[in-house]
DNA sequence: TCTGGGGTCCTAGGACCC
DNA sequence: TCTGGGGTCCTAGGACCC
């Protein structure tokens, strides 16, 4: 028997949960975005399929939303404890499958590692059980490692199963453009194309001292591989171990005096170091995210003196960021980052240069 | 036309040490 | 006036993902 990766993918996850409550909603186009109203600042978390038909999608503004919507669109609040409990119900069943490790991604996605002779009977076998157990259904994909699968997935939307390996990898991929890689965003594609590189093979292809000298020495070597669909393969279960945590809001109204921004500092800031004391681990460094105008946003982090497990020194810090931004640009807050010390020894996971959990 | 909220990991460059 | 080589740690910022 060999091993495999399955990826697994809830199809427009959080409108489908939205549907499965108000059944009335089925075939109507649904956005879910902020606290629902389109007039308001706010994006959108997910557009139901009959939605994206009308060219909105996550990440865009609820009020460019509105504009392309037709009359009958309904647009809902976001409800994380509802997606939530639907996500843990999920897992959970994809858990009992027999002979499955299972590592979860994000709210809507994780990657289950099987020893099979048949996985599209495994997949089949998820997709049956995520639907039975919860009413929602989903895409998978299979691969002979984590890139594959998760590349598979986009290929069986919706409802489907593919299967990428090495036998098909450049077949499928080959002439595609290297965005369409996992972990290559805008940026990076443009650094690939200055050096001529474009498509997937291109970057197969390319000679790794040139893209070590370009992108460093892990991610050149990282980089390189992807071009030809290679990644880790092992799907590990270990629990996860956050790293940090933050609080952002969006402001209605822009803030516009040093006490407004002060009070929003020290009320993210704290927020921030409650999710960290909850998990009782110190806090040892503290970021400020901010927007100057028109759009760029920036990150501003400084170390604490001290580990600290009180709630003051956060705050403190965040002030002292704040106080240290350019006075002379319009400045916008976006939110606060609280980074926290590892347990001792750490949580035991290699990782890889993908970000996010892999 | 107006830009979420929650995260992770990598790199460059300076400081510091032997 | 000219000024090593290598290693590690830290800080700040960048890029990407769901």
């Amino acid at each position: 028997m060999a091993d495999w990766v399955l990826h697994v993918d809830m199809d427009q996850f959080i409108a489908a949960v939205e549907v499965l409550r108000r059944p009335e909603l089925a075939g109507v186009p649904v956005i879910v975005g902020g606290r629902g109203d389109p007039t308001e600042r706010a994006v959108v978390s997910t557009a139901s399929y009959e939605a994206r038909a009308f060219g909105i999608g996550s990440g865009m503004p609820l009020k460019i939303a509105a504009r392309k919507a037709p009359d009958d669109a309904v647009f809902l609040p976001v409800d994380h404890e509802a997606y939530e409990s639907a996500s843990a119900q999920v897992m959970e069943t994809l858990r009992g499958l027999p002979g499955v490790v299972l590592e979860v991604i994000g709210w809507d996605e994780c990657f289950l590692g099987v020893a099979t002779d048949d996985p599209e009977q495994v997949a089949g076998a998820a997709q049956a059980a995520v639907l039975e157990a919860t009413g929602l259904h989903c895409s998978v994909g299979i691969g002979d490692n984590k890139v594959r699968a998760k590349i598979a997935t986009e290929f069986g939307k919706p409802r489907g199963v593919f299967r990428l390996t090495e036998a098909n990898w450049f077949a499928v991929m080959g002439e595609r453009g290297t965005r369409e890689l996992w972990g290559v965003g805008p940026k990076v594609q443009k650094r690939l194309a200055a050096r001529g590189i474009d498509t997937v093979r291109e970057l197969a292809d390319a000679d790794e001292s040139e893209l070590v000298a370009e992108f460093g020495p892990r991610m050149g070597v990282w980089y390189h591989g992807l071009g030809s669909g290679i990644g880790p393969a092992v799907v590990d279960d270990t629990p996860w171990v956050a790293r940090s945590h933050s609080r952002e809001t969006t402001f209605q109204q822009n803030l516009t005096t040093a006490a407004e921004v002060e009070a929003a500092l020290a009320e993210l800031a704290g927020q921030a170091f409650d999710d960290c004391a909850a998990e009782g681990r110190p806090v040892i460094r503290v970021h400020l995210k901010v927007r100057y105008a028109p759009f760029e946003t920036k990150t501003l982090g400084r170390k604490l003196a001290e580990p600290t497990t009180r709630r003051q020194d956060v705050i403190d810090a965040a002030l002292e960021l704040g106080a240290s931004l350019d006075a002379d640009r319009e400045v916008r807050l976006l939110g606060v980052r609280a980074e926290m010390a590892m347990p001792a020894g750490g949580d035991g996971v290699e990782r890889t240069p993908v970000r996010g959990r892999i």
